[in-house]
Parts: C-alpha cells; structure tokens; sequence
DNA sequence: ATAAATAGATTACAATTGTAAGCAACCAAT
DNA sequence: ATTGGTTGCTTACAATTGTAATCTATTTAT
C-alpha cells in the first residue's frame, strides 16, 4: 500500500478517473471516460488497468464483466507524492516548500490571496 | 531547459552534489561526496554524469581534468517539480495542497508552527 | 621502468514505462 | 450461419532507468 511513486504517469490518468466516478467502471467506461481527452488505444488503456491491478493499486470485480475500482484514495495518494517532494526536493522543510512556492510564479496572486485567507481561516477555529 | 520530471532519482542524487559544492566537481570529488551515502560504483557515477549532460542540466569543462557543474539550480528545479505536483496531483489549487499537508500527518506540530509564523511575518512585511 | 591508481569512454543488461497489435470467445443483428 | 462489435488475454517493442563491467590512456609512486 505504498503507492506513490510507482504509478507512472499514464496510469495515474487512469487512476483519476476512477477516483473521479465513484462506482467500479467497466472496461468501456473508462475509456469512454479517458477518450474525452487522451486518446489511447483500447489495448493500452488494458495494459495500464492490469498494470494497476498488478500493483495493487487497483482491483476488479467480476459481475458479468469486470468492473475496476481504485484501492488507493486519492487524499492517500496525494499525501506520498506531497511527502516525496518535500523530502527529496526540499529536504523535509514545509516552510521551504512554501516560501517556495510564494516565491516563484507557481501562483497566482488569488492563490496567494486565498491561501492567506486559508490561514487565518485555520488560526481563528483552532 | 525543461527539467523536472525528466531527471530521474538517481541522477537527482548527483546533482544535489553539484549543488551543494558551489565550484565545479571532478569526478573524483563527485563520487567521494556520494560514497558518504550511497555507494555506487564509479562506472554507475559516470553514467549519471553522462545522461545529466546529455539532458542538458550539467555540464562538464576541461581543465587538465573534467570538471562537472549543475545547469539548472536547485530552485528552477524545485519549482519544476513542485508546479508538476500541483498540477498532475491537487488540480492547480495551491490552498489544497496546503491544507492536504495540514490535514495529513505529513508535517509535525513544529513545521505547522513555523508555518504560521511564516504566514504572519510575510504579512506583517507586506 | 614497472606496478598501481586515475580518468575517460564504451558497452551491457534487467526492470519499468508508453504505446500498441492481435487472437479467442461470445452476443447481436442481418 | 455469417458478420460485426465487445470482452478478456497475451505478446511486442522502443525508450528510460538502475546498476555496473571493462578497456584504454595517463599519471604517480616505488
């Protein structure tokens, strides 16, 4: 159950849509699901589902036909590929992250205004 | 001069030395500051070396002797990475991924701190 | 000058990833 | 019963990554 960085790319595309449809999904489905936007072949898209299934990440169902869903939530997902880069890219420090990301043109000006919000938000119900 | 997710975890570890030791490294110094952690052959080393140069972020002068030097900086790559992040895993919504860190047990009750104190100085400052 | 250490370059090989082709079985429409 | 779409499964193949062996030329210490 560590995922993380052992999805590759193209499974976590996958991945989201069957985060973002909550019941399994058929074969069909998530490629209907996944054509509104990539393209993939019907072939490739198996072998990123079996490659899926093979990690654990992602199970199947069969009632008729197979239906997929994902066993990894995507916060728990989020939570390993937020830790990775604070570890290996910041060196574990979140406040360098931040200044970071405040520092550079990664956000908006609404970001910054939102995430301030965000804070006080936080300070004032604790 | 796209970096980010194209260096692979190997090759980061190499160029984090680079990083570390502002003047350019011989090879020789490269392998000795990773035997401190890893402990990789020399023939892996020059591997690494040749594909970071072949990739464009270092690149490698001769002086008597071949001396290696980071392209990118640490924080062109970190805001690379940390856009990508953003992007492929909250979305684009920096506030989410703030407050993933905030809600997980990513950060300690010390870096929650720090960040806090952080958010009001840069706001104090503006 | 001979042996040992260093530097540079080339080659290798398995695992993972991106991207599919193709076959077999079955169900449906003509 | 034949044709065509659907499901399931297996195989393929190039690029990237992790990890190194080996050969050569050169420098250095004895």
């Amino acid at each position: 159950m560590n995922p993380a960085e052992k999805i590759s790319d193209a499974e976590l595309e996958v991945l989201k849509i069957l985060w973002a449809n909550h019941p399994p999904l058929s074969e069909r489905q998530i490629i209907d699901a996944l054509n509104d936007e990539n393209n993939w072949h019907r072939a490739t898209i198996q072998t990123l589902l079996r490659r899926l299934c093979d990690k654990g990440v992602v199970e199947k169902v069969k009632k008729e036909i197979y239906y997929y869903s994902a066993r990894v939530t995507e916060a728990e997902y989020a939570r390993e590929r937020t830790s990775d880069l604070l570890n290996k890219v910041y060196g574990g420090s979140a406040k360098n992250l931040v200044s970071a990301m405040l520092g550079s043109n990664i956000l908006s000006e609404k970001d910054i205004e939102d995430l301030g919000d965000y804070w006080r938000k936080r300070r004032t119900e604790k």
